[in-house]
RNA sequence: GGUCUGGUAGUUCAGUUGGUUAGAAUACCUGCCUGUCACGCAGGGGGUCGCGAGUUCGAGUCUCGUCCAGACCGCCA
């Protein structure tokens, strides 16, 4: 027997006990004529102690020998501390040693295996299993887990069908690019890793399996960023027989069911707010609703009275941000100079300053009135003590920067509060969306979604004004799940392959299977999926994703831990029919 | 594909205008220490300043190239 307990559960009421504990060494302190070692696993902290008086010198020769993350195994006496350490939950007690076994030494480890580690990003990861041991990067994983076992729990109980759908599939045009795989067995053909489940799960419905989930592995070949990996993980959805509003139901029920057991919150019915409306008051598809800064357009006001920068321009939109109205010039150039970098764009940044007297002191003073500056401040909401930014240009563009300043307004203001939860749908997105660089329609979505039967008319005259049935469920400013209800007519599909620039070969070609399985009584269905990464870390109330991922891949999409990608050999090469030439760089 | 930031001891970092033997903290090793728990005290070892060129009497420091890492833009139906 390797242990009776583990390093987590022993109490005042266990004192005199005999036991047995196995574990890694946390720490040693050694004083010489009694030494204390910590002893670690997944469950705790207990401590050991060995001493001069009560402990035979051999023995305690052998401790002071241990190591840092040695594994080792004792056999002591569970008695209560003199001096208690009410940090720990194990400290009023201690385990005075008698047996001890070194099951394995342990070399130093690169970095310390601390709450708080000295360890850089890709040491960690390179030494993911030491990483692990930490208990913040432990508890992250076990969060995880809680999350997916209640996910499992919540919709198996609502008569969700768990299918496990293939990962060697067919690579398609549409969308991100396909992580590919070569067929030995059929020469110069080449799988593809699913981008999503996404026409499997529909003809999973046409199947019969009306309520389906699946927990599951997607790949996409793009570049990463804090927030996404190459391969991530999906809770993907998919039911027969609904209109989207039964949709929405089940899965805010999941979400607020997560939420409850969770994180203990209860929260209302989820708002419903249209795509156009969230881009018109937050200048995003995702908007935070945790705080308030809404939009505020200023046109009627603001135009026509000599300042040109305004004149000329399709939108004049504004933010009140509370309680900045004594920003310094210092403080708004820094703003200025925010919105002005490229990643943001603006041309520039008119501010308000809404003093405590009731007036008013702008940047562009010599243009506007203290009425009409008044007049801006009612439209924005904005207080005594608020500051006003305003941005002017492009309508889209300058939804999206005063979308982009906001958010950053809030993170300075602290409003982005990571332990508050305000999840809402955004809903009736359109349909397509215009790529200038192809010079066609691209799906918002994807190919399958379900354009809405009242803009069905618009299809071929006015594509990009058709809505979708298409909505996203986004939680404090992030998209956590996003779903449609889908085309269940070969005919529908057909036009919107052809509205997409397929020619009937390529379509049947590339989804022949799916417009096949169409004509032999496809229910209608939709469904939805979220990123279960994301919805773990916003859940654990952090930004990024990768320390809830187990084995994540850095910024490059390498694994430097196994040191993946990597060549391989010449006679798998040979096997596959492939060779690999390297223009520029070859290593 | 692009922009920005960084790379100095095992680790996290500092390093002034280009100037003597490159520092701190922590980790590690040794000794001391009668209740530690961020233990304390004393001492010690530890460096290809990412790599390669260049400028210079002299480069961790300046220039160019390159590799690596991170954040972001493009991209991500």
């Amino acid at each position: 027997m390797y242990r009776s307990h583990n390093n987590g559960e022993l109490r005042l009421t266990n004192v005199n006990q005999e036991v047995i504990l196995s574990g890694w060494v946390q720490k040693i302190r050694d004083k010489g004529f009694m030494i204390w070692i910590d002893l670690r696993d997944r469950y705790g902290i207990t401590q050991l102690v060995l001493d001069e008086e009560r402990t035979d010198k051999v023995l305690l020769d052998k401790a002071k020998g241990l190591g840092r993350e040695f594994v080792i195994q004792v056999k002591g006496k569970v008695i209560e501390r003199v001096s208690k350490n009410d940090k720990i939950p194990t400290g009023d007690i201690e385990v005075l040693v008698s047996e001890l076994t070194v099951l394995n030494d342990s070399k130093t480890p690169p970095f310390t295996i601390e709450d708080k580690t000295d360890g850089g990003d890709e040491l960690r990861m390179q030494y993911r299993y030491l990483d692990i041991r930490r208990k913040p990067v432990r508890e992250n994983l076990i969060f995880r887990h809680k999350v997916s076992m209640e996910v499992r729990k919540y919709l198996s109980d609502q008569g969700f069908i768990d299918v496990e759908t293939p990962y060697l599939i067919k690579s398609t045009p549409e969308g991100a690019r396909d992580f590919v795989v070569p067929s030995r067995m059929n020469e110069g053909q080449f799988y593809a890793l699913p981008q999503s489940p996404q026409t499997f799960k529909q003809l999973l419905m046409v199947g019969g399996m009306d309520k389906y989930f699946q927990i599951v592995k997607c790949f996409r070949d793009e570049d990463l960023r804090a927030d996404r990996q190459p391969e991530f993980t999906q809770i993907d959805c998919e039911m027969a027989f609904v209109e989207q509003e039964d949709i929405l139901d089940a899965f805010e029920g999941l979400t607020k069911h997560l939420l409850k057991e969770i994180k203990g919150i209860e929260v209302d019915k989820f708002p419903r707010m249209t795509y156009d409306k969230a881009l018109k008051t937050y200048g995003s598809d995702k908007p935070d609703i945790r705080f308030d800064m809404k939009f505020g357009e200023l046109n009627d006001l603001a135009q026509n009275k000599g300042f040109n920068v305004f004149d000329n321009v399709e939108l004049v939109v504004g933010i009140a941000v509370p309680g900045c109205g004594h920003y310094s010039r210092k403080q708004t150039d820094k703003l200025i100079d925010f919105v002005k970098r490229p990643q943001v764009g603006a041309n520039g940044l008119v501010w308000v300053k809404c003093n405590e007297d009731g007036s008013f002191k702008s940047s562009v003073d010599k243009f506007y009135s203290q009425e009409d500056l008044a007049q801006w401040a009612e439209r924005l909401n904005a207080n005594k003590g608020d500051l006003m930014l305003i941005l002017a240009g492009d309508t889209d563009k300058t939804r999206t920067q005063l979308g982009v300043l906001r958010m950053y307004m809030a993170d300075v203001l602290g409003l982005r509060n990571p332990e508050k939860f305000a999840p809402l749908w955004v809903v009736d997105f359109p349909l397509l969306e215009w790529d200038e660089e192809t010079a066609r329609y691209h799906a918002m979505h994807h190919p399958f979604t379900a354009p809405k039967p009242e803009d069905m008319h618009l299809l071929e005259s006015e594509p990009g004004k058709v809505r979708a049935n298409a909505y996203d469920m986004v939680l404090n400013g992030n998209e956590i799940g996003g779903g449609s209800i889908r085309i269940y007519d070969k005919e529908t599909q057909s036009r919107m392959f052809d509205l997409l620039g397929f020619t009937k070969e390529e379509a049947q070609a590339q989804f022949g299977f799916l417009m096949n399985a169409f004509e032999y009584g496809a229910p209608p269905h939709g469904g939805l999926a979220f990123g279960l990464d994301r919805l773990v870390a916003i859940l654990g109330g952090q930004e990024t994703i990768r320390d809830f991922i187990a084995f994540p891949k850095n910024n490059s999409g390498r694994d430097v831990m196994i040191d993946a990608p990597a060549a391989i050999a010449e006679e798998q090469l040979r096997e596959l029919n492939l060779a690999v030439t390297l223009p520029k760089t070859a290593k």
